[in-house]
DNA sequence: AAATTTATTTAGACAAATCTAAATAAATTT
DNA sequence: AAATTTATTTAGATTTGTCTAAATAAATTT
């Protein structure tokens, strides 16, 4: 099934205020996420209906059918490994990132986003730490720690980062560290918290507290 | 100024048509490049026309004024530069990147376009061998020659191809011949306006003329 | 030169996505 | 429980981009 950009702006949307809380979507929830009328959201939750891709009672809010469901987390994907693109590859800030991977996300082709998750590494989550829907659609959550929290001699794979300054950002771009890096604890100094480790097995540096405090691990 | 996608695809039709011939572009130049009715063509020139992007004379056909070839560049960057992406990145065929560039060029971000220039090492033309404006809208052209023209013992760089048939762009692949390969003339035989060539000093093959009148040499 | 064919424009319609203003339902306060 | 406020829907309008069918202009053939 095939969409228009504004429906599947509207499908993952939908989604993303269904993982929030339990209830049904109500039209003001959407109207503030979208920044529209809640007009124009009743208009097209509608639509979205008679197409079978959501179920919606008047006056009481929206929910994704299956087929709704399947096609959002088709978008988040796209979305979020764009995000993954934008931070890793292009440099941006992640305040900039939002905005383009908006975009983006509308990009139809079937596989240019699977051979973009393989030119990315196969992230497993987005620079915000948003876990991302493999090919399939299925959502796995792994278990995460923060680096601080890793012990000496284990070994992970960055996947997210905490802190969004552009600060940060280029501290990791200048010390190799990138989403997707493999990361091992080497030794942890009581001293002063800081961390020493290798990335990729190759350099070997040492980071401190703060900056362990940022990097979220999986295994 | 903001266009429309729809605005932009018309715009950098009308670029890529005029860059071809002399004359006005013609409506049914544009209907048949753009797969859509000539009546609809006629609409949208119209509105640029309004919009002081095209200078429009009823019957004769459509050209860009500075402000609509300026905007036309802008999206042909875009474009180009994704395409590279696509190949150079993400290592898709030449064949298939064209209808996912088409959409890519309409991503709007200042600073997006200057970092892929970037990340992608600002390179001087696309996959197929179009030479990419640089980020003031400058278009630098390097001398090149038909590969017929070259003279014996002559070599260059192949920086374009004049057709991009799948079966051109095939026979290349197999013979190893792509943008970037040096191309050394070993001999010109007068009888069938044959070449040997030597590519990148390595493999020494005979191709026709029909092929040599397709490839352009930059040294 | 007239007839015919081709190219182009105009007229009228439509779908998609949005808006504002008015009507109505639901929730909250008094 | 009634009044008021808030949330939601409906009605009507607008913009954008497209189409088909009919009208007209330009080019070509007879
Ligand atoms: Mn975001
Ligand atoms: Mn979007
Ligand atoms: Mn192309
Ligand atoms: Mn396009």
């Amino acid at each position: 099934m095939k969409h228009t950009h504004a429906e599947e702006n509207y499908l993952k949307a939908i989604y993303m205020l269904s993982e929030k809380q339990e209830s049904l979507v109500s039209t003001t929830a959407m109207a503030d996420f979208l920044h529209t009328s809640a007009a124009s959201i009743t208009d097209m939750i509608q639509k979205l209906h008679n197409k079978g891709l959501v179920i919606y009672r008047k006056y009481q809010g929206v929910t994704l059918t299956d087929r709704g469901k399947e096609s959002a987390i088709k978008i988040l994907r796209k979305y979020l490994l764009w995000e993954v693109f934008l931070v890793d590859k292009l440099k941006f800030g992640w305040s900039e990132i939002h905005e383009i991977a908006e975009q983006l996300e509308h990009i139809d082709c079937d596989t240019l986003i699977d051979r973009l998750d393989h030119f990315l590494g196969n992230p497993y989550c987005s620079p915000h730490g948003i876990v991302i829907p493999n090919a399939d659609g299925k959502i796995i959550d792994k278990p995460r720690w923060l680096l601080t929290d890793l012990s000496e001699g284990a070994s992970g794979i960055v996947s997210a980062i905490k802190d969004d300054s552009v600060a940060f950002l280029q501290y990791l771009g200048k010390r190799n560290i990138y989403l997707g890096a493999k990361i091992t604890v080497i030794e942890k100094i009581q001293f002063d918290g800081s961390t020493d480790i290798t990335i990729d097995n190759q350099y070997k540096i040492n980071i401190s507290r703060k900056i362990t405090d940022n990097i979220l691990i999986t295994l």
